[in-house]
DNA sequence: CGTCGCATTGATATCGCTCAAATCCGGTGG
DNA sequence: CCACCGGATTTGAGCGATATCAATGCGACG
């Protein structure tokens, strides 16, 4: 997915690849649940699988969206239990890094223990860009947040990885809005849509 | 301030203590601004900064309240620029350690290493929980899940740090709406207020 | 073919934002 | 000591953007 990760987990050193554990699971299946003592680190194979907590009512506020190539469950490595849900969303293969493991290596291989270290901060820039996007009281002005710090070129195009209704939930909007929200910026030329490419239109402005 | 920021903060390397300097800022100033070369890592001993950057109508996005005992720049420890600014919002003491000795010592000392990994997940932790609050659609619900997150005890008992009008931004509020929505928490025992000091009622609930 | 989930659109309700004004409080200077 | 000022706190009124509910079409998949 993104660079900063991918490159951590292409040099993964040989002894955790070693003792990865592969598994699969079926759609609605728990990884682990809020609370569960923490046993390892995951990738994604293939499939997604939601970090989420449940509110009182049961609504899902999902926290984050783990696909091909990201990792899930790093937060908790210094932790005891895990502090989220990890929900299978459609069949999914993974692997599991065995969390002592990754807790030693980390304190004996230097060049790791800074991969490390550059990862959490990626997603910690991360995080904070999603907060600064959902202070933004109107809807369009999430969308073109969105273009402008998670796409890609001055024009912030962006190649959607799921569906429209995900890609509402990560900009904590109703799906609805979502879709009146992109017909009006398309009318008003602020954006321009090809399938499930987005991009920004003329008026490229700054933040 | 949060325990794992101050354990962090005074078991500081002596090296690194030693070789901070010390700043006095006014109420406007700028300590850096977006784009800005990373040169120091900064540790607010008294007033307040803001970790924000601006819309395109100039409106101020807090991305962070920085306090006494907090630290802040520690997002661009592996960048070459600051990626937002920081502004001085009440007259402030700091002191700025620089940022070459910190990767040093981060390459060479274990312990050191270990502490600051610690320290990106707790904020990462923190950043995400902010992220699960922003989602929640009732200006009543953030208020909640704010205190059952950030507040000490079951009751989920906190010590408001800056005025209402702070905490409504921290919660990405307008103000009037939170005096609001804490009148009416209040009225339907929702929550106990005395003074600065706020606390759920009976019904503490799960999340 | 039936079902399921996504995409889309419409109608309506509601909550929070905005604008406005009054009060309070601490600090500051005369 | 008092007048004044800026900022926080509060309350009111009205509006508007978004959520919600509802219905339909469509494509994938078994």
């Amino acid at each position: 997915m993104a660079s900063e990760q991918s490159d951590f987990l292409e040099s993964l050193p040989r002894v955790l690849r070693d003792a990865a554990q592969s598994f699969e699971f079926d759609k609605g299946a728990a990884i682990f649940r809020q609370g569960d003592p923490v046993w390892a680190m995951f990738v994604v194979l293939r499939g997604q699988v939601r970090l989420c907590r449940f509110g009182r009512d049961g609504e899902e506020i999902v926290l984050r969206c783990a696909r091909r190539g990201d990792l899930f469950g790093e937060v908790a490595l210094d932790s005891a239990c895990y502090q989220g849900n990890a929900i299978v969303f459609e069949p999914t293969h993974l692997q599991a890094y065995p969390v002592q493991l990754f807790r030693d290596l980390l304190d004996h291989d230097a060049v790791f223990a800074r991969q490390w270290r550059m990862l959490l901060s990626w997603q910690l820039r991360k995080a904070r860009a999603r907060i600064e996007r959902l202070a933004l009281k109107r809807a369009a002005e999430r969308v073109r947040h969105y273009l402008l710090t998670e796409g890609s070129g001055p024009a912030g195009e962006l190649e959607l990885a799921g569906s429209l209704k995900e890609f509402a939930r990560e900009l904590g909007l109703a799906h609805e809005t979502l879709y009146r929200t992109l017909r009006e910026m398309e009318s008003r030329s602020e954006i321009e849509r090809v399938g499930k490419l987005l991009r920004l239109g003329r008026k490229t402005q700054c933040l």
